[in-house]
DNA sequence: AGCACGCCGACT
DNA sequence: GTCGGCGTGCTC
């Protein structure tokens, strides 16, 4: 007998950090089995912990005096599949993290540290048959109970106690008497916890419509050649999810599976409904809100292969299926495909990488697609698909724009226009239904001093703080610090203090006072907290219980109420003026999506947008449902003031207790930048811009906020730019640096 | 990330 | 004299 070869596993340490992102050797002992992917137990300095496999080898590359043996595998599986290591490894570079990071991200948080355990139930089954069973059935002469649970179990397939417990008291007492008899056998076998269990209801498939067969014609070849990336831009109601449906059946048919990503949870059931009617429970659930168990059931029944089909928020792009078919994204020009913590990833760019990687075709998809989309579609990245009328010739609702300061004008102080006020009227006398949206939760947003005009502020952030009404207290929306209204100005010391500006709940109680008595229902974040909080306040609607939704942009996005006929934005104008270079695609992408959300059914929709800027593009080409000539001012705009996709916004955000340590340590960032140039002038023509300021919300959660804000050119020179400001910021600073490129947010 | 090793102030 | 501060460095 030969010797046998040591072999050595190369592996990642669950831990992210800068100083362990590297490779250690491990013994593998004798007949263990670990493949790359596997997750192992490992014993790490002084104690042991969790670690991946990523390489096998004979080299062990280090001092054999050095290494030690693995403890074993953590599953006998492995939980990462080969391409999504590949992914990971990827994402690493791009993201400068360590590789532990982007690991993470492949696995379901409660798996690591064996946090969840695989959940179990007694079964029972027969472990006779023929005459053997009928041997025992006489044998229970003097129990008709056991006698019924032989019959219960007659067909020889293993049935859940609980279920016979159902029929039979206590079958546990009878079935141990049977075990004993040797005629059946009781014993635990894993089940899966399921977070929308099924509910068997089956729909046919309808007509497709020729628009949608067109873009199934380009986009089923290419989930059968595995390969084609396409941008869908169909208007609201042109029935995208049945191509979303279409191409995921063809997957099935191909022994290939399917990731369809939408963009908030609150969407998800509604996904999963449609999905179940066509295809059963292939389909499984990913997102952060289910609950532990239920999520890492749900990952395994992925992994297994017994869910094709994942649905999912973001982070369900990392979902384990295996032999991909297609990545869908719907709604993809929304933010919520951004991760803000680090690692700091785009699932849209996640799934480019990984539809070419494995051999999968890509679908964006939107009624208003992002600028970043629409470019590269335009620049031939990805193929233009087009749906540009509504299912069954419906029209696309009719939009009014009012401008509220002829309102004024003509003397209506209220938060409703003559023209909402009065297609609200019509539209419930006519039993229909109604949404009003305002992209702001609370009674009002800040509340002021008559007298000396002192706004109320957060002591802990640098915003104003939110009046409440169930509560008549003041909210900050960012630190969740609740506290009284003052009595007096904390300033002047004068009484009268006032409301200023609407938020949801304002609009809530004027609806109640024009139309009292009709039933309505408010969706913002204060009404949807706990587990399944949105799914009451949606049935509620959608059953007819309730005529009016009141809500936040939640409403806005992709939810189908056929009852709908009048939407009703109360001031367009919130999100106009924020100060991101983004507020203009937000505005319209927002309006345009809730004017959507009008007419989806034979009624047709009405839609009235009150502002006080019916002048700005944005606001124009929304009430003009004119995508085509909104995104061309809005590139346009992008290409003269050099915003994304031109540039990059590249910032180092230093946060400290204290302002002046803040603003010391940005300062400090701004002299290294600039010796940077100094070293290397080449690269100071790839930056346009560089600035060392306080954030534009400068305290926050009590920490001050100081930032060195850049603007680079997309160009390779960047890339080094950007790897020089990373090592920057993991240097040792006296306060927290964090790098963000195209951040989510730029506050 | 932990945890040890290591070099300087106030205590039984 | 020692108990303990947390700065630097290592973990296969």
């Amino acid at each position: 007998m030969p010797e046998r070869v040591p072999c050595y596993a190369g592996v990642i340490v669950d831990i992210a950090h800068a100083d362990v992102d590297h490779v250690f050797t491990y013994r593998i002992p004798q007949r263990m089995q670990v493949t790359r992917g596997t997750r192992v137990g490992i014993p790490f300095g002084h104690r042991t912990t969790e670690g991946l496999v990523v390489g096998i080898t004979d080299e062990p590359g280090i001092e054999l005096g050095k290494i030690k043996d693995l403890i074993g595998p953590l599953e006998d599986y492995p939980a990462v599949l080969p391409q999504l290591m590949d992914l990971a490894e990827e994402m690493r570079a791009q993201a400068h993290c360590p590789l532990a990071a982007t690991l993470r991200l492949m696995l379901p948080a409660q798996m690591r540290g064996g946090r969840v355990k695989v959940k179990t139930e007694k079964f029972a089954q027969l472990t006779v048959q023929g005459e053997a069973l009928e041997t025992a059935r006489k044998a229970q002469s003097r129990s008709p109970k056991r006698k019924l649970l032989l019959d219960l179990l007659a067909d020889g397939q293993a049935r859940p106690v609980s279920e016979l417990a159902v029929l039979v008291r206590t079958p546990l007492d009878g079935l141990r008497v049977l075990e004993e008899q040797g005629a059946v056998c009781v014993f635990d076998r894993e089940v899966l916890r399921s977070p929308y269990p099924e509910d068997g209801a089956r729909e046919e498939d309808p007509q497709l419509t020729p628009p949608q067969q067109e873009v199934l014609e380009e986009l089923l070849p290419a989930v059968r050649a595995g390969k084609g990336k396409f941008l869908l831009y169909g208007v609201t109601g042109s029935g995208k999810t049945e191509v979303y449906i279409r191409a995921v059946r063809e997957c099935l048919k191909l022994g290939k599976g399917a990731i369809v990503l939408v963009p908030e949870i609150v969407l998800t059931p509604q996904m999963v409904t449609w999905f179940r009617a066509r295809f059963g429970d292939v389909a499984a659930v990913l997102h952060s809100r289910l609950s532990a168990g239920e999520r890492f059931d749900e990952w395994r029944r992925i992994r297994m292969g017994g869910a094709r089909v994942v649905i999912g928020a973001r982070s369900a792009v990392f979902a384990p299926v295996d032999n991909l078919g297609i990545l869908i994204v719907d709604e993809e020009h929304e933010g919520s495909y951004l991760s803000e913590h680090t690692p700091a990833y785009d699932a849209r760019e996640v799934a480019f990488s990984r539809a070419n990687r494995e051999g999968a075709a890509l679908l964006l998809a939107s009624a208003t697609p992002s600028v970043l989309s629409f470019a590269r579609a335009a620049r031939g990245d990805m193929m233009l698909l087009e749906m540009a009328s509504r299912v069954n010739d419906r029209p696309m609702p009719e939009v009014t724009l009012v401008d509220m300061r002829e309102e004024l004008r003509l003397g209506n102080k209220g938060i409703f226009s003559d023209a909402l006020v009065r297609g609200l009227t019509d539209c419930l006398d006519q039993g229909q239904q109604a949404m009003l949206f305002l992209n702001r939760r609370g009674y009002a947003p800040s509340v002021m001093c008559r007298k000396c005009g002192h706004t109320m502020g957060c002591p802990a952030c640098d915003v104003s703080l939110t009046y409440h009404a169930q509560d008549r207290s003041l909210h900050c929306h960012y630190c969740g610090l609740i506290e009284p209204v003052p009595r007096a100005c904390p300033a002047c010391g004068s009484a009268y203090i006032r409301t200023v500006g609407i938020g949801t709940q304002r609009v809530e109680e004027e609806v109640t006072k024009l139309f009292p008595g009709v039933p309505l229902v408010r969706m913002d974040n204060d009404t949807t907290q706990g587990k399944d909080g949105h799914r009451k306040l949606l049935n509620q609607f959608r059953s007819g219980q309730a005529r009016v939704m009141v809500g936040t942009q939640m409403i806005a996005k992709g939810l189908d109420f056929p009852q709908v006929t009048l939407v009703g934005a109360v001031l367009a104008d919130v999100s106009v003026n924020l100060p991101d270079y983004r507020s203009p695609e937000r505005t319209f992408q927002l309006l345009t999506q809730m004017a959507g959300r009008a007419g989806r059914a034979d009624l047709p929709g009405q839609v009235i947008i009150q502002t006080y800027r019916p002048e700005h593009y944005a606001i124009a080409a929304a009430a003009q449902q004119d995508y085509r000539s909104f995104y061309e001012m809005e590139f346009a705009r992008r290409r003269r003031d050099l915003y994304p996709p031109f540039t990059m916004m590249v910032r180092l955000l230093c946060q400290a207790r204290d302002e002046a340590v803040a603003r010391a340590v940005s300062g400090q960032l701004l002299e290294h930048i600039n010796e940077l140039f100094v070293k290397e002038p080449q690269l100071r023509r790839r930056m346009l811009f560089i600035r060392e300021d306080d954030a534009p919300i400068k305290r926050l959660m009590g920490r001050a906020r100081a930032q060195v804000l850049m603007k680079l050119l997309v160009h390779k020179d960047s890339d080094r730019i950007i790897a020089h400001l990373n090592d920057l910021s993991r240097r040792s600073w006296s306060c927290d640096v964090v790098l963000e490129i195209d951040p989510a947010s730029m506050a």
